[in-house]
RNA sequence: GGGUGCUUAGCUCAGUAGGUAGAGCGCUAGCCUUACAAGCUGGAUGUCGGCGGUUCGAGCCCGUCAGCACCCA
C-alpha cells in the first residue's frame, strides 16, 4: 500500500466513520461474562444549535476514555443523547417566528410545539452530525431525547413519587421572575452582575408630622408596594421613632416604622424601605414582621391595579423615572449618588429578573423523605463517604458548599416547550398529580370530586428531565429494581461523568440527588471536572463577543470571508458587527488551515491539565497537525522497509533470528515502549490526559523518530541478514503498537496506518485497531542494560554533533573522527555515530594524536576528536569556557559535600549521586586541561 | 463578606515522592542528509510574583503581602 507523501486527514476521516458506524463498532457491550463495565454519558447537548468548542473539547476526552476501555476489553457504552432545553430552544423558535412576524400565541400551543420538533429534528441531527466529524463513538442506536416517550415517562412517574412523598409541593412564594419569558426561572439561572446605578435617597414623612425620614434605595419604584420601614433595634439615631407611622410618599399609605438587626448600620442613611413582595431580603422580613405584601406588579412587570391610578400600567422603568420626577417636585427626594450594585439578570434573556410573588411547584432540598434523610442530605453522605470521587478533588469543597445551603427547587416554568406538569386542578382548587388524566380523574372521583379538571399548563424545568439522565436512558422503568435490563444493571452507575464546572450545581448535584433517592444507585463513580475553553485571550467565547470557534472550521479549515460572515451572521446586536470583523481579520488574517480531526483532538486532550481553563491556542493545534504528519511519515519509512520484506515473524524466539538477533537499539525502543504503555496506563486512571498526550508525543517523536528510526537506517545497512529481519521486525511491530496505544486519541490517522502496519507486523488481530487489545506494558522487556547503553550512544552523538556545531561545520561536510576509550563498546557505536554525526569515518585509536590542531570532546571515559584543521585560538577559547563551566559546577558540588550538615543528614543516594558528580566533573576537567596543555593555548 | 484557582523562558503551559529548572510555539545559525521543509542539526533566553519561615537542601511545604481570574452570598 502507497501512503501519500503528507499526511491528508480529510479523506481519511470521510471513509472510516461510516465503515466503523456500520459494523457495530460503537454498540454498546453487554456480555454478562466480562467483569469490567465502562460507562460514560454523554452531557446531553442543548437542540438550541451546534456544537461549540466546549463540546469539543468535552468530547475528545470521554471518546479517548470510550475508546481506551473498548480496546482494554470491557463492557463499554458511551452513551448519547440530546436535551430539549426547554427556555433556550423555545426562545430560538420564537426568534425565528418572530422575523416572519408570528408570536407564538398566534399559532396556539400545539402549533408552536409542532415547530418546536421541527426545529428539534434540524438541530439535534446538526449535533449528531458534527459529533461524528469529531470521531466520537457513542453507541448511536442507544441515543435518547430528554422528551423521547420512555424518558418523559420517566419523568412522570418520578414527579408523582416525589409529590406522593412530599417532597414535591405546591406553593405561593417569592420566585425570580423572567417578565420577558414571563416564567419563573431557578436561582441558578440568575447572575448576578455588577453595575453602575444610583442610590436615591428619599424623604418619608412621620404621620405626626414631627420629622421626616430619609431612606436610601436603589429601586425606588418599589416604594409603591413598601409597608415599613426598618431601622437596627441599636440605632440610636432612630430608636425614639420606633412603632411610629411614616406616611408613604406618593400613595399615602401610612406604614410603621420597626426594627431589626437585618439592618446595616454603615449603608445608607441606616434606615431602609421594606417591599416584602418584590425583594427577597424583605420577603423574609415581611414574614418575621407579619408585614402585609403587596405586589405592584404585573407579570409583565408593569405596575398593577395596587398602585396609584397614575402609575397603573406603567414599565417599571418608566414608572421608576416618573417616581423620582414626582418625587423630586414634592420636595421629597434628597438626594441622587452613583453607586455600584449587583442587578440579577435572567443567565438566557439578559433582562433584570424580578422576585414576584406566584403559585410554583418545588423540590424540596432538605427536607427529610419517607427514609428520614433529605435530597440534599444524601448527595452529600454519597460523597462524604467516597462512592463518588472528584477529579480534581477540590471541587468536592464547591459540591459540598452549594449543597449544605441549597434552597428549595422551583422546577415550573411558564412555558410551552416541555414535560407538563402532571398535575390536575379541580373548580374547587383542588390539585390531582397522577400519572395521566384518567388516573387523576380516578383520583379525583375517590375523593369526591366529579367536577371538571383542567391540567396545570406548566413545564418543568429542563434539569429535572436533565436530572435523571443516569437512568432515564438506561431505560429505567417504575418496577427498577424488581424489573431490569441488562444495559441498566451493568451501567447504573457509569464510570465516570466528565464535565465543566459550570455545570456543577445544574447537573451533577441534581443526578446525585434524584438518582440517589429515587433508584437508591449513585449516578457515576468519577467526576472528571474539567476548565472552559476560552479564546487567545483568555475571553470566554460568546456570540455577541465575536470570539467563538466552530471545531468544524479548525477540522475542514475556513477562509477569512467565510469565518467573518459566520461571525457576524445573526447577531443579536447587529452594531457590534464591525468591530468584530476587525477583530477577526486581525487574529486570522489569511483564515484558518485545516487542521483535521485527530489535531485537534490531540490539541484539546493536551491542553486538558487540571483546574485549568484553557486559553486556546491555535499554534498548538498546528505543532500537533504536525506530529500527526511525523507519525505519517514515519509509518511510510517503516512500510518502505518492511512490506513485502521477510521479517522473520515465523522464527521462534531464542532461535537463531528470535529475540537474540536483536540490537541493543531494539531492546532500548522495546524497552522505552514498556516505559511509555505503563505510564500511560497511570495517566489514564488519573485522568492526566495532557501528560498522557505528551507521553506518546515524547515516545513518538523523541525516542521513536528521532532516534529508533535513524538508528534502524544503520542497521538496515548491515550484512547480517539476521539483524535486518530482526530490525524490520521492530520496526514494525513498535508502530504497530504505537498506533494501537494512540488510538483513543488520534483515532482516524492510527486507523488508516494500522490497516497498513499491521498484517506486516503479524498483528492483524481485528478488523479495524479499534477493537484490537490495548497495549500493557510488560515488565520483562524493560531492558536496563540497552537503556544504559543507548544513553551513552546518545551522549557521544550529542557530543559529536556539538564538536561540529562549535566548529561551524556545514552539515554536507563529512569528516573523519577519531576515539579513544572503551574500543570494544566504541567498536558497536561506531557505525551508528558515523551516521547520526554525519561521518567519513570512525577509526578508534588507543590514544589521540597528542599535537593535532583538532576539537576534542569528553564524555566520561571518551574523547572524540573531529579530524580537521581548525584555527587554534577558536579551539582553546571553547576549551576554556568548557573548563571554566565545569569549574564552576565542581565548586558547587564540592561546596555541597563540605557541608557537614548535608552529607550527615541528605539521603545517601542522594550523597552519593553528588559525589559521583563530582567525580565526573574532575575526570573530565582533568582531560580538557590535558588537552587544552597538548594544544599549548595562552 | 465567604470560597477556589492562578502568577515558571518573548507567548501558551508542564513540573504530584523537596535533591543539577522543562516542552511546544516564537527567535537565531546552518542544512532540500533518498520517511517527513508540516522537516533535520546546533544555539540563545528564567532573581520559578514579593517578603519571611521550615529544611542539609524549596518552583514544590508553612506564613504573609501583591496582582489576576472565577464561584457563592
Amino acid at each position: 500500500m502507497e501512503l501519500a507523501k503528507s499526511f491528508e486527514p480529510a479523506d481519511i476521516e470521510r471513509r472510516w466513520y461510516p465503515e466503523w458506524e456500520a459494523a457495530g463498532y460503537f454498540d454498546a457491550g453487554l456480555d454478562a461474562d466480562k467483569s469490567a463495565a465502562f460507562c460514560i454519558l454523554l452531557p446531553p447537548p442543548n437542540v438550541t444549535g451546534t456544537l461549540h468548542m466546549g463540546h469539543g473539547f468535552n468530547q475528545a476526552i470521554m471518546d479517548a476514555l470510550t475508546r481506551y476501555h473498548r480496546m482494554r476489553g470491557d463492557n463499554t457504552l458511551w452513551q448519547p443523547g440530546t436535551d430539549h432545553a426547554g427556555i433556550a430552544t423555545q426562545i430560538v423558535v420564537e426568534r425565528q417566528l418572530d422575523a416572519q412576524g408570528i408570536s407564538r400565541h398566534d399559532l396556539g400551543r400545539e402549533r408552536f410545539l409542532e415547530k418546536v420538533w421541527e426545529w428539534k429534528e434540524f438541530s439535534g441531527s446538526t449535533i449528531t452530525r458534527q459529533m461524528r466529524r469529531l470521531g466520537t463513538s457513542p453507541d448511536w442506536r442507544r441515543e435518547r431525547f430528554t422528551m423521547d416517550a420512555g424518558l418523559s415517562k420517566t419523568v412522570t412517574e418520578t414527579f408523582v413519587r416525589l409529590y406522593r412523598e412530599g417532597l414535591i409541593y405546591r406553593g405561593k412564594r417569592l420566585v425570580n421572575w423572567d417578565p420577558v419569558l414571563r416564567t419563573a426561572v431557578s436561582d441558578l439561572e440568575v447572575v448576578q452582575e455588577e453595575e453602575q446605578g444610583h442610590l436615591w435617597h428619599i424623604r418619608y414623612p412621620l404621620v405626626d408630622g414631627s420629622a421626616t425620614l430619609t431612606v436610601a434605595t436603589t429601586r425606588p419604584e418599589t416604594m409603591l408596594g413598601d409597608t415599613a420601614l426598618m431601622v437596627h433595634p441599636e440605632d440610636e439615631r432612630y430608636r425614639h421613632l420606633l412603632g411610629k407611622m411614616v406616611r408613604l410618599p406618593l400613595c399615602g399609605r401610612e406604614i410603621p416604622i420597626i426594627a431589626d438587626a437585618y439592618v446595616d448600620l454603615e449603608f445608607g442613611t441606616g434606615c431602609v424601605k421594606v417591599t416584602p413582595a418584590h425583594d427577597f431580603n424583605d420577603y423574609a422580613i415581611g414574614q418575621r414582621h407579619k408585614l402585609p405584601m403587596i405586589p405592584i406588579l404585573t407579570l409583565d412587570a408593569r405596575i398593577n391595579d395596587n398602585a396609584p391610578t397614575a402609575y397603573r400600567g406603567m414599565d417599571r422603568f418608566d414608572a421608576r423615572r416618573r417616581i423620582v420626577a414626582d418625587l423630586e417636585s414634592e420636595g421629597l427626594l434628597d438626594k441622587v449618588e452613583a453607586h455600584v450594585l449587583k442587578v440579577p439578570r435572567g443567565d438566557r434573556t439578559g433582562v433584570v429578573i424580578e422576585p414576584m410573588l406566584t403559585d410554583q411547584w418545588f423540590v424540596a432540598m432538605s427536607k427529610p423523605g419517607a427514609d428520614g434523610t433529605s435530597i440534599a442530605g444524601k448527595a452529600l453522605a454519597c460523597v462524604a463517604a467516597g462512592e463518588i470521587r472528584f477529579f480534581p478533588e477540590n471541587w468536592v469543597n464547591t459540591y459540598n458548599q452549594w449543597l449544605t445551603n441549597i434552597q428549595d427547587w422551583c422546577i415550573s416554568r411558564q412555558l410551552w416547550w416541555g414535560h407538563q406538569i402532571p398535575a390536575w386542578y379541580g373548580d374547587d382548587g383542588r390539585i390531582f398529580v397522577a400519572h395521566d388524566e384518567e388516573q387523576a380523574r380516578a383520583d379525583a372521583a375517590e375523593q369526591g370530586y366529579h367536577g371538571l379538571l383542567q391540567r396545570d399548563p406548566d413545564v418543568l424545568d429542563t434539569w429535572y428531565s436533565s436530572a435523571l439522565w443516569p437512568f432515564s436512558t438506561l431505560d429505567w422503568t417504575p418496577d427498577y429494581p424488581a424489573c431490569s435490563n441488562p444495559a441498566l444493571d451493568l451501567y447504573l452507575p457509569s464510570t465516570v461523568l466528565v464535565t465543566g464546572f459550570d455545570i456543577i450545581f445544574f447537573w451533577v448535584a441534581r443526578m446525585v440527588m434524584m438518582t440517589r433517592h429515587l433508584t437508591g444507585r449513585i449516578p457515576f463513580r468519577h467526576v472528571y471536572v474539567h476548565g472552559l475553553i476560552r479564546d487567545a485571550e483568555g475571553q470566554k467565547m460568546s456570540k455577541s463577543k465575536g470570539n467563538v470557534l466552530d471545531p468544524i472550521d479548525l477540522i475542514d479549515g475556513i477562509d477569512l470571508e467565510a469565518l467573518v460572515a459566520k461571525r457576524t451572521s445573526g447577531l443579536m446586536n447587529p452594531g457590534q458587527a464591525e468591530q468584530i470583523e476587525k477583530r477577526t481579520r486581525k487574529e486570522f488574517p489569511s483564515g484558518i488551515p485545516a487542521f483535521g480531526t485527530d489535531a485537534l483532538r490531540f490539541t484539546f486532550l493536551s491542553l486538558a491539565s487540571p483546574g485549568r481553563d484553557i486559553k486556546f491556542d491555535l499554534s498548538r493545534c498546528e505543532g500537533y497537525r504536525n506530529f500527526c504528519n511525523k507519525l505519517w511519515n514515519a509509518s511510510r519509512f517503516v512500510l518502505m522497509h518492511t512490506a513485502g520484506q521477510d521479517l522473520g515473524l515465523a522464527l521462534g524466539v531464542g532461535g537463531d533470528d528470535g529475540s537474540a538477533a536483536l540490537s541493543c537499539a531494539d531492546r532500548w525502543i522495546v524497552s522505552q515502549l514498556q516505559r511509555t504503555e505503563a505510564e500511560v496506563a497511570q495517566h489514564y486512571a488519573d485522568y492526566r490526559f495532557d501528560l498522557l498526550a505528551r507521553a506518546i508525543y515524547e515516545f513518538v517523536w523523541d525516542e521513536f523518530c528521532d532516534w529508533y528510526v535513524e538508528l534502524a537506517k544503520v542497521q538496515l545497512q548491515s550484512d547480517s541478514e539476521i539483524r535486518i529481519r530482526a530490525t524490520r521486525r521492530t520496526l514494525a511491530r513498535v508502530l504497530e503498537t504505537v498506533l494501537r496505544l494512540a488510538h483513543p486519541l488520534l483515532p482516524f490517522i492510527t486507523e488508516e496506518l494500522w490497516q497498513a502496519v499491521a498484517p506486516i507486523a503479524g498483528r492483524k488481530t481485528h478488523p479495524s485497531v479499534m477493537l484490537a487489545a490495548y497495549p500493557v506494558a510488560q515488565a520483562e522487556k524493560v531492558d536496563t542494560d540497552s537503556e544504559a547503553r543507548v544513553a551513552q550512544l546518545k551522549a557521544l552523538v550529542y557530543a559529536g554533533r556539538n564538536l561540529r556545531g562549535e566548529m561551524n561545520l556545514s552539515p554536507a561536510r563529512r569528516v573523519p573522527l577519531l576515539a579513544s576509550g572503551d574500543s570494544r563498546l566504541l567498536g558497536e557505536f561506531a557505525p551508528y555515530l558515523k551516521a547520526l554525526c554525519k561521518l567519513a569515518e570512525v577509526q578508534i585509536v588507543d590514544e589521540l594524536p597528542a599535537n593535532a590542531n583538532a576539537p576534542v570532546a569528553i564524555v566520561g571515559d571518551t574523547k572524540l576528536m573531529l579530524q580537521i584543521e581548525i584555527d587554534l585560538a577558536v579551539e582553546c577559547d571553547r576549551l576554556n569556557r568548557e573548563i571554566t563551566r565545569l569549574a564552576g559546577e565542581i565548586d558547587k558540588a564540592k561546596a555541597k559535600l563540605a557541608n557537614a550538615s548535608f552529607v550527615a543528614r541528605a539521603p545517601t543516594a542522594v550523597v552519593d549521586q553528588e559525589r559521583k558528580r563530582l567525580g565526573d566533573f574532575v575526570a573530565t576537567l582533568d582531560k580538557l586541561e590535558a588537552q587544552r596543555a597538548r594544544l599549548r593555548c595562552g
